[in-house]
DNA sequence: CTGAAAGCGCTTACAG
DNA sequence: CTGAAAGCGCTTACAG
């Protein structure tokens, strides 16, 4: 059997089936015991109005691109929740892209998503920003984790969190600290490690600058053993992969923490929970920063002047955070 | 300015929309010198085929609906990367719905998906299937992970690898094991302990199961006692995120893997190898069962009757399993 | 190799 | 509150 249009329903019940569409689309414009008879009818023939139908005659597609650098990376999976659970929200679906760590993809995925969707959510791009500027054209879209100037932003601030943690590991009794800077490509990287110089400037902590490292387990871990050269006894690493690794190489040199060692993460992601001991981090507010950028988006596609939005990171005190070996 | 059409194209260059249209869709029917003037103006003008015009004139969205259950489980960014890269070989995109681990939510959230979809993808669902079958409807669907009378499938056997596990653990001198079962409610929790429980009857090992335990970190880590008090010094675990708990636990407890204890977990996430000792665990051909599923996607599609397939789960050894203590 | 025309299934002024 | 009609932007037999 065909598929049920809204003609077939018409014809069923002898009407217009510009009542039809009315009944599904402004309920309010069609009297009650009709529209009652139209939904049996759809229901009983099984009818599904058609996407691309209304796509085209309104224009829209109630789709969002959403391209994800790496969605292996454990930072992702709840960013794209949120974003997804924001976009339904608004009755909007997510088309998923997934750049598979490769920056130089990002664009021509950019330009293969831009005609399929309404609007375009573009998190964490790795790609020059002029070559996705231009795939981007002029296709709504908001660039996430990432400032770029002509397009609209929405990143997460850790800076306050970063300064919070420098002031508890002074406190604490860590006069020399670490910070590990992360991929020299990753645009948080910079901004990370400036926070963390200015805090330890003010606090009054001796700073040792190490890295660039990639954000991964196996780089942290072999940075273990500059990070005892160094002889600071607090650590602050780009990303909690980083620190997971920090965490297993010190162990492997018979170093404890957070007996011997403070060791600070960031983003919070599910490994920085599991592992033992549990990961003092920094934890994005993400729903809210879903609901900002779809918000977002909504506004440029309807030609509104967005703001850049920034949502800040919030300090997680977990296990490796403790007092510095000799303190009272 | 307006959109850019295959009318405008055609007006530009004076001749008619049809063969605008088929220089994009069937390009060898155009003279080579009137498809190369098209495209140019296309180009010029910043045309994108509309899709949903297309779609509303071939049928076809070119989108496929991919249900999670929750893609906050390392189990899943994997399988959507293998899915979103075999759909796109196909010329297909990925509408993504995450059911966050709601399994009552998955039959709404079919339902949903379903009219802009040309097919479903259901990633280890944990609804009831007759709910489940009922919301998927006429709409060409496949199941991953689970076995589905009625629903094609796609699933991963670790029946063979879990055997060779418990033959290689025996091998080793653990001749009393701990099975720990899965959550209630997954499929795949049953299906491996009966594998388990086959091989160490074939392989002559005593058999401890525990459980059933929620696939969780802290799950495992609380039932390093319940291990302790069996005498047993192998432990299989469900998943990896179990056996990463165990092997907090075990640590907590003063045991040491895989000193005291060996262990294995299942499915290779990514904390399997971040983890210290690296998990020995069981990896699935994910690139691989993401090509089935589509494929098995475009038979049903094509009304074809489509076989189910069981890709095979293969036992990778690492960091935690050794000779039991005592052993030579 | 190209064009004229119908059709895909909706929405939405416009008129009543 | 309802209907007739045009239009959204493509594709594709059909005819030439």
């Amino acid at each position: 059997m065909k598929r049920a249009t809204i003609y077939s329903i018409a014809e069923e019940l002898g009407i217009s089936a510009s009542t039809v569409s009315r009944a599904f689309t402004r309920p309010e414009l069609v009297k009650r015991s009709v529209r009652e008879r139209i939904l049996a009818t759809a229901e009983q023939l099984g009818y599904e109005p058609s996407w691309a139908a209304r796509g085209l005659a309104t224009g829209r597609t109630g789709l969002i691109g959403l391209l994800i650098p790496d969605i292996t990376n454990p930072f992702f999976p709840p960013l794209v929740r949120a974003i997804e659970k924001a976009a339904a929200g608004r009755g909007s679906g997510v088309l998923l892209v997934d750049a598979e760590a490769n920056g130089a993809a990002e664009p021509g995925l950019v330009a293969q998503l831009k005609p399929q969707v309404e609007g375009l959510i573009i998190a964490s791009p790795r790609a020059p920003s002029a070559a996705l500027k231009e795939a981007v054209g002029q296709t709504p879209a908001v660039v996430v984790n990432r400032a770029m100037r002509g397009l609209p932003t929405v990143v997460v601030d850790n800076g306050p969190a970063l300064r919070e943690a420098v002031r508890n590991l002074v406190a604490d009794g860590h006069h020399k600290l670490v910070v590990m800077r992360g991929p020299a490509d990753a645009w948080a990287a910079a901004r990370r490690v400036e926070a963390v110089r200015a805090a330890a400037g003010q606090e009054g902590a001796e700073l040792v600058e190490l890295g660039p490292f990639e954000a991964q387990f196996e780089d942290g871990r072999r940075a273990a053993r500059e990070i005892l050269a160094s002889g600071a006894t607090g650590v602050l690493a780009f990303d909690d992969l980083m620190a997971c690794g920090v965490l297993s190489g010190l162990a492997e040199r018979g170093r404890r923490v957070p007996d011997d060692f403070s060791l600070v993460g960031c983003d919070d992601v599910l490994l920085a929970r599991t592992v033992t001991p549990a990961l003092t981090t920094i934890t994005a507010p993400l729903e809210e920063l879903g609901n900002h950028v779809v918000e977002r988006l909504d506004g440029v596609a309807r030609g509104e002047a967005v703001k850049d939005v920034r949502v800040r990171g919030e300090l997680t005190v977990r296990g490796t955070t403790a007092p510095a070996p000799g303190t009272s």
